[in-house]
DNA sequence: CTGAAAGCGCTTACAG
DNA sequence: CTGAAAGCGCTTACAG
């Protein structure tokens, strides 16, 4: 009635209530470890001793406690991810395949979020560490280099995605943001742009994409339709007021290059609300291919990213680390895709 | 270079050659215990001590072992988030709350997907108490009555969310979506329309609302405008495809209640394509108000859900059961707000 | 302010 | 096919 202190211990029970492994053997008539391998090498028990043990697993309601599991074999059965921010969905898809072929595989998802402070990210990791997570996967890669060598230390198999790297701290699956950049500016040339804003957020991946527009122009002979534009959420409300932005800083700009989709959308509805025809006056492009890009009128032009297959992918590398195999190719490129639809 | 298995076992380390506790403790000339105290209650350790304790576990490259941790401490440092999808963007906004809440507190998250069939959810979620989380929170009610059993058995502190009932496992933080479906439709009702139809996904939550919706159309003395029309995903595709199904089966209708913002936007889109006057041919009204329902032209009318607010309020009662406080309402209801914009 | 002893609940070789 | 012993790396009382 007053607290868990009163309640009398029970019988061969451990704190808390919660039966043991050693309960469930009691109840078997068997021992600690043959209750241990009848859960995870069933094969290896007599099959009527295996009865027993998961009848007496049932009646008890015994669920092994994996922080012991952990600590007596060094296997965690955990893999975390680290992501930038969750409250956006640009990496919905990825986490999403990576958490589908790591919970296949019985292991569990530790999320980590937040990678903005070079110190808040290094504790973030050291926190993940601690549990001893069989294998790590990030969005984007591990800037800081202290970061870097604590994670090499620590040997754990490692997955930094959603953009290249020659060294990757372990693997690395993505794609090269700064040739998505190049490749859709260059898109933009070709049509005839000759004037042709930045509209960005502030990033790793999106600087990359601005490299690969800057690069572009420079090939090309351009220069910027306008200083960068730079927002600081990547919501529709911002690409909005980028795209206002952009008009009182360049109104004779011919084309907009939106180092996102959400971006992209928000200044195409700005443009449909200002009565700016697009893409005759202004062409508006974006990046990541996600569903709204294909619904709007116009329908935005953008580059496809293969973003559940990051996910995936890394995971299926790391199982495979884990599973001791070795790994060939530590730089997995999956590559992108221009897809040209209306609004450039 | 032939694995792990042919580096030799390093002198005062670990396996895997992490430095332990004890590593830790000999470099800085004291012992396990002070060493463990120093970290985690720096004020009863000499500042002296504390000085060398520190140096020692950068040299060394020390993370405390959480598994081990865990389980001499029975606290885990964990807190379980099980939500039905993350590839969806639906519930982004409670991850987050709850994230940085938790975060903020110290507690790592351990991510959980998938609650759609009874028995899958309850191996995940046997699975995660495994790991002895500190606290458990859930998006939506448990149905199960084995898994609320369990769960209950437990006596893991949890959360169930984004929905009511007055009979939790532990803790309830959400609105009513019957009601919410029930005012909404009440508002399509008042607003003069007649013909009502529901488009809907397939989830506890959708049906609740459909609920609402049924029984606010027989308070008035009015019959749904078609069958229901329930879609598998929630895309805008599926919203789109579902507002072309309505027209088939109900030319007359002349509103949709949608359960959510995602199909109500594809509708919407739709509706647009098909040069269909909204509102004045057909209402179009959502759940949720996402972002993009206040950027459309027109723009959507809804139900704004304090979706932030329900992860974080979730993980502050849950932080304040771990800390041994008395919770007096168990039932949390946290509202819900009709905003009226143009298309309903 | 610091430490010796015991134990958290499992699994890993090893033996039979 | 099954079990006795040791140990994973921490923390919890308790003592001084």
């Amino acid at each position: 009635m007053s607290g868990p202190s009163t309640d009398a211990p029970r019988r061969g029970r451990g704190v808390g209530g919660r039966p043991r492994i050693e309960d469930v053997a009691a109840a078997a008539g068997t021992t600690a470890i043959t209750v241990s391998r009848a859960l995870r090498q069933p094969d290896k028990v007599a099959p009527e001793t295996r009865q027993r043990i998961l009848a007496a697993v049932e009646a008890l309601g015994y669920i092994p406690n994996l922080s012991a599991s952990a600590l007596a074999s060094r296997r965690s059965g955990i893999m975390a991810l680290v992501v930038p921010t969750i409250a956006n969905s640009v990496f919905a898809e990825t986490v999403d395949g990576f958490s589908e072929v790591a919970g296949r595989a019985g292991f569990q998802i530790l999320l980590g979020q937040g990678t903005y402070s070079a110190e808040a990210e290094h504790r973030l990791l050291t926190a993940l560490a601690g549990r001893q997570p069989d294998a790590l996967a990030r969005i984007g890669i591990v800037r800081h280099d202290e970061t870097r060598a604590l994670l090499r230390r620590t040997r754990i198999p490692m997955a930094e995605t959603w953009d290249l790297t020659d060294e990757p701290i372990d693997l690395v699956v993505g794609f090269s943001n700064r040739d998505a950049g190049h490749a859709m500016t260059r898109h933009l040339i070709r049509r005839g742009r000759r004037s042709i804003a930045y509209i960005g957020s502030d990033d790793d991946r999106a600087a990359a994409r601005r490299r690969g527009y800057a690069d572009a122009l420079e090939e090309a002979g351009l220069h910027p339709a306008a200083p960068d534009i730079r927002v600081r959420e990547i919501t529709y409300g911002a690409g909005r007021r980028a795209l206002r932005a952009l008009l009182q800083l360049a109104p004779e700009a011919d084309a907009a290059f939106c180092a996102n989709d959400v971006l992209a959308v928000g200044a195409l509805l700005e443009c449909r609300k200002m009565g700016l025809a697009v893409p005759d006056r202004l062409a508006v492009a974006g990046l990541g291919d996600f569903e709204i890009a294909q619904e709007l009128t116009p329908a935005l032009t953008t580059v496809r990213i293969p973003s559940h297959r990051i996910g995936a992918h890394a995971a299926e590398l790391l199982l495979a680390r884990i599973a001791g195999e070795t790994i060939d190719r530590r730089v997995v490129d999956l590559g992108f895709e221009i897809v040209e639809r209306e609004s450039a």
